[in-house]
DNA sequence: AAAAAACTTGACTGAATGGTCAAAATGTAG
DNA sequence: CTACATTTTGACCATTCAGTCAAGTTTTTT
């Protein structure tokens, strides 16, 4: 499990860890208004108001995670180098995000929920700071495409399938594993979706030299 | 708004489906848990004592609602046609699906959200119904690739990509609008949308007569 | 136009839950 | 080892909320 330290003594270090990793699996399985402090003390194995001790309140936890969780999300993404080969980029940064999906569900299915019912908590973070990253991105797909090394698609919608399609197979895992057949959900499930979606959207953006 | 009835008097009709028509939309803004009946109740325009006559708890309304938005949502699926030409057939699905995600992000959002929390209410119909029909349009897409119609790629995580793929504009929504420049989210956003998505799906699945 | 059935609601109740508090237990520095 | 700071918790409080109930109002039936 990870942990995440920063403040003063000790105790507090190690126990706000405990604490943001029991968070995060409660928040992400309830979502904000679903989870309870209680709950969320029991897995972190110490009363409510230690807990609110550490976190005055609920949602100073859910922030908190929340803040924690994106950077993750946000560390691929920025890797993106524009001066590698696009479709290895592309290639590298899709895996990465599956990878994500698999290793880390509840991140992915916390940063959904939120999203889901409005963003209350990091609108602002949208609007500023992914804003900014993903213009960057957009752009260096843009000079990529004008350099003939991608197919002339748009950037900004290319984002957000990849996106869409990674997260999904953490956020709808439950519907994907009803409908999949029994026998493809086993072990290297997650490097099988990889390639075949990989196989869809890399011929969907690689240059097209014929016709 | 849809309105749905089907039980025994006048009244009864009505009102049902003007809670139904309340309860999608608090629902799908706050979740399960996050919403309460004095909520639906006042949307409706009702006492909350007298919405329970309807709906003796909370989750009966919960459970007919998103019955009712399942439909919606696998009616365009069903209508994929194996006797059409794929590439039009695929088109045509994303366009509807596209579409629905336009007009009823609600739909979308409450049914993501259900999912996201593990899908208490709906797993047997996801393992059951749902599973049926996917492998049904999984035959029918292998058997357009066995016939070089369609580039080989799996039939599931093609249908998951466009599934994800659309679907992420209803329920990300906010984070769509953060993020994509201002000038871009107006007016025909969603067919601007769909044909680059639509560019870059088409042409990953598409025949590969080249190479 | 009665009588019966269907509908509506104000006033409750009990359980769940976020958060407080004061006192006890533990850790730490000199 | 002692004084001080930090950490821990049982008992509590206030609010919210799902669901009840009994009494009233409206609609339908005859």
């Amino acid at each position: 499990m990870a942990s995440s330290n920063n403040k003063r003594t000790r105790i507090q270090g190690i126990n706000r860890g405990i604490i943001l990793d029991a968070a995060l699996e409660v928040f992400s399985t309830y979502g904000f208004r679903g989870s309870t402090i209680d709950q969320i003390a029991e897995k972190a194995g110490m009363s409510k108001p230690n807990l609110l001790y550490y976190f005055p309140r609920k949602e100073d936890i859910y922030v908190t995670v929340l803040e924690n969780t994106l950077e993750d999300w946000l560390t691929p993404f920025r890797d993106i180098d524009p001066d590698g080969d696009p479709i290895e980029e592309l290639r590298k940064y899709t895996v990465h995000k599956m990878k994500l999906s698999a290793l880390r569900p509840e991140s992915s299915r916390l940063f959904a929920n939120e999203i889901l019912h409005g963003a209350p908590a990091i609108q602002e973070f949208l609007k500023t700071n992914l804003k900014r990253l993903v213009d960057e991105k957009a752009g260096v797909i843009k000079l990529w495409i004008s350099q003939g090394k991608l197919a002339p698609v748009d950037p900004y919608h290319l984002i957000f399938m990849i996106w869409a399609t990674t997260q999904h197979y953490a956020d709808f895992d439950v519907q994907v594993r009803a409908v999949l057949p029994e026998e493809t959900t086993n072990g290297d499930f997650f490097d099988d979706a990889a390639d075949s979606i990989l196989n869809i959207l890399l011929n969907g953006i690689r240059p097209r030299h014929n016709v």
